[in-house]
DNA sequence: TTAATTTTCGACTGAACGTTCGAATATTAA
DNA sequence: TTAATATTCGAACGTTCAGTCGAAAATTAA
């Protein structure tokens, strides 16, 4: 046996911890203004080390951005296939997008934005975001078919719902969490319900 | 007399030379990611010389934002003074920077996009950013007051519509000019006009 | 024409920074 | 204990690049 269970896991640990010190000084200075020295600083770790851990600045980058699209689809899985129907799982989703938000806020701000900056060749991240996208915009449609939304075009209310929603949970100047009745505030303002009423 | 008019002129044209060339070297690799060799390469001067029009590359970077919400505003001003009560206004706002965006549509995606990436400490382009938003939220206001929107938090309506119409204006596939008719429908798919119908 | 002024630019510099090296230290295995 | 392996890191390397220099070319003025 070559490396025991333990070392693994702390090994894992580390690599958080680099992610974690990585995310701030990204946050703040961008992809190009950060600095290998900085991260390291931050982190609690010398440079070289870094590179133990990573084969290169861009790739703590997207470590950071797979981890935290994976983590939020992960924990989006359970409410998508608990199947309410499309628009008690429309709410839930957003909520649960809310609550993940509320819990890092700085990774989500990061999550969102990031992407606009870089080009990679292949962004293994960009297949849990299209996951989410994808399960949203499936959600609206199958809403409007459904009736439970009224008939407007679903790439309209996606973004709308999106500019909306992302205003809401990131800008917003509010501390406190997204609540389930903000998200129904949200929908009923923006979209009524056609069946009720 | 030291320099002639023409003389100026033929300066200016050299700078905006400079700075289409430049937009498209930031637009392809952001403000840290684009050298100075290339932006001179791409608008046909030695380095140098963009040092004889330029202060720095922020310089570069800050001009192109600076001129571009400038144009955009000017052209903003007789549609905001015509004052043809808020819906109007409002329709006839969007239907002009989705002119201006039509026309120059990289540096539109740049206008809107750029600004989250950077931190200078006096931008004097946000001053014209700032009396745009804050006029579109004025007219959502006084629209709301004059019973010609529906009763929402403007804040919530003005994110929304932001979303909506910057998807309509940048990201769309479409090729088409955005129509009058385009803006009309976005306005009643989402917000009904209550004195209609 | 000639002198003054404006414009251009290749070559250089100095600093910043990503990455590597090699040696030191710590941990594990036998 | 000792050998093997895993981890850490500061120093050094090599590259990239913003910005400067000084001289040449072009333009204007006299």
């Amino acid at each position: 046996m070559s490396v025991s269970q333990r070392q693994l896991e702390e090994r894992q640990m580390r690599q958080e911890r680099i992610l974690t010190g990585a995310l701030e000084v990204f946050k703040s200075k961008g992809l190009e203004g950060a600095t290998m020295d900085e991260i390291a600083t931050e982190s609690g770790f010398g440079k070289a080390t870094l590179y133990y851990y990573f084969h290169s600045k861009e790739d703590v980058f997207a470590a950071i951005l797979e981890n935290g699209w994976k983590d939020l689809w992960v924990s989006l899985e359970p409410v998508i296939a608990g199947d309410e129907g499309p628009r008690r799982t429309f709410i839930n989703v957003l909520l649960k997008i809310a609550e993940n938000a509320r819990n890092r806020p700085g990774l989500f701000e990061f999550l969102f934005n990031a992407p606009k900056v870089i080009t990679f060749e292949e962004q293994p991240w960009k297949q849990y975001q299209n996951r989410m996208y994808g399960t949203i915009q499936g959600l609206l449609e199958d809403g409007i078919k459904a009736g439970e939304f009224p008939n407007i075009n679903p790439q309209l209310l996606f973004k709308a719902m999106g500019g909306l929603f992302m205003g809401l949970v990131l800008m917003g100047d509010r501390k406190e969490p997204v609540s389930e009745k903000d998200v129904e505030e949200l929908l009923n303002q923006l979209i009524t319900d056609p069946t009720q009423k």
